[in-house]
DNA sequence: ATGAAAGCGCTAACAA
DNA sequence: TTGTTAGCGCTTTCAT
């Protein structure tokens, strides 16, 4: 029995197991893996000594030979949005009865950054990739699909980029939301828009097409352009409030847009939902706990994690790349109090 | 130029780039590294053979005889609640500039489960550890501490385990709570304590000292246990409120049990803060938003994370283990509407 | 300035 | 059932 070093706690290997047993690194390498014929009684002895000597697999060494991390990279803009967050634990929890883990990068909206982390994460060879891109064009992924690694994205498509998607369906969001203004009565229905182009778009598109099927104008005046943070919502809600005739309901792009918009709406000396009615979309988990609580669109984040996550670890089993697929999740309204009349 | 199959997509590796070139992978290795003493020439002809090859560092054949995998391992009980959003935000941009990544595990407040994520943390060779833990004993990090992987504990620190540990000031948050609602006049101060024994103790203690040191009676009806979500400060809230006198000022343990202790006045008829005050500890970001806007105490979240990992690179960076140290962070108060009288 | 040899800890293929 | 041989892709001596 070698000393191994005096100070440094280098740690236990098969090696070690091995020597003290008079059997080979692979039968012990067999016995850890429940693989290959072994004698129950080898078995024993070899798992007994493992548990004595805590030994731990060296996942990197096993790796380096299997060619498999089961481990899968996360690429997000920001894990504090709760809407990441949570698809990200959706993420986690659906891989993980598989013996996978994840690596969340994120990059602040910064597609530079956003590159780099991709290549690390890469460069750590993760076996798979879900990623909510804030990519302008679509070279980094075509570099990574190059490389045969299985990829998802989410919330956000890129143009051009062959692979798989999962996503909230935002027209419907915005068809729904519109649509329940239009049944609690509403008539002049305003839309605060959001930024981002393609979902913004989406979400406007279903607010349009809500309009027209029940043979409502869209009036352009009543269609404002917001960020996605409240103080947008409040400048536009007070833009909106300006010069009459004001509506009796808002679609808000999301949440925080809605969350303005109302102080806009209190400071004005309307009440809601009796003067305006407001929905949001996002269902951020304190909707409930606001002045007036939010009706709001609840887009399925959940969903979108296990989903995207559920494609990711099929196309890491399959053999041949399957197909492509695009896949949108049916969003869900939330009434609360802003829309109650 | 050797074809390396047909269909799989092999990764490029130091060989192909050196094979092309006529000269040995040490080179290559050496240039890409930027390491020894390598001719101008050959760096440029190398560089740019990877780029074209658009070669990628193998991280994980390199750490296998580096050890060093330059990733760290974040043991958290949920990365859905905002507080652990913020610390592993702070901790993944702290260690970014000195080239770690990081791997987030959670394990839902199980320590079973927590055991688990540790161990496969472990197996994949991170070079160091950050954990919230909801261990009861020691042993998980003992076996942890035992194999010299750098450790620090953050938010609760366990008992016994001999690492450093980064978390907030919990006295002087309840402290700080009580003394501000003392300021502001109140007299009869509730205190809404929480479930975790350690922290919220501490934060009692800081309320029992504020009150001791204005020379105000410690009343023990006033001193209702909720849990750490807004139903359970809802329905403590409501005891408190059914036999007078009733409090004129309180000191929630949490933002969210704070919320739900202001439903609860509010639904009793009774005006924030005029008739009672309220502050909550937590300044979770929504706080801002709610009916009437919550006075709460800032635990540093943000500093927590970076002073957590600056620990952690000094310990990886260490040849002797470096000193246990025991940093708090000194809390701030914000002040809102729910406590202005 | 460059490269040959050895090996990190493990698994895959094949013998015995 | 068990062990031998040969790497995985990289870095580390140590020659040259």
């Amino acid at each position: 029995m070698g000393c191994r070093g005096i100070l440094a706690a280098m740690p236990v290997t098969m090696l070690d197991i091995a020597k003290g047993l008079n059997v080979s690194v692979v039968t012990v390498s067999k016995v850890l893996r429940n693989q290959g014929k072994i004698s129950a009684a080898t078995r024993k002895r070899v798992l007994q000594r493992a548990k004595e000597l805590n030994y731990q697999t060296n996942w990197i060494a096993r790796s380096l030979v299997t060619r498999r991390t089961f481990t899968i990279g996360l690429l997000l803009p920001d894990f504090t949005h709760p809407f990441f967050a949570e698809v990200a634990k959706a993420v986690a929890e659906t891989v993980r009865p598989h013996g996978y883990h994840v690596i969340i990068s994120y990059f602040e909206e910064d597609p530079d950054l956003e590159k780099n982390e991709a290549d690390a994460l890469m460069a750590r060879q993760v076996d798979g990739l879900i990623a909510a891109s804030a990519q302008s064009s679509s070279d980094l992924f075509e570099g990574i699909l190059a490389r045969k690694v299985p990829l998802v994205l989410i919330d956000r498509p890129i143009p051009g980029v062959p692979a798989s998607f999962v996503g909230a369906d935002n027209e419907a969001i915005g068809k729904l939301a519109t649509s329940h203004l239009i049944a609690r009565g509403c008539t002049r229905i305003a839309h605060l828009r959001g930024p981002k182009i393609g979902i913004a778009s989406a979400r406007m598109a279903g607010y349009r097409h809500a309009l027209q099927k029940h043979d409502l104008a869209v009036t352009s005046r009543y269609i404002v352009g917001a960020r996605y943070v409240d103080s947008s919502g409040y400048s536009a809600m007070r833009k909106l409030l300006q010069q009459p005739p004001i509506p009796d309901g808002v679609f808000c792009y999301n949440d925080p847009v809605a969350i303005g918009a109302m102080r806009a709406i209190a400071e004005a000396g309307l009440k809601i939902p009796q003067d305006i009615a407001v929905v949001g979309a996002g269902n951020v988990h304190y909707s409930d706990f606001l002045a007036v609580p939010l009706t709001t669109v609840d887009q399925g984040t959940v969903q979108i994690g296990r989903q995207a996550a559920e494609l990711l670890m099929e196309q890491i089993g399959a053999k041949r790349k399957p197909r492509i697929r695009r896949v949108l999740i049916t969003p869900t309204l939330v009434v609360r109090q802003s829309s109650q009349r």
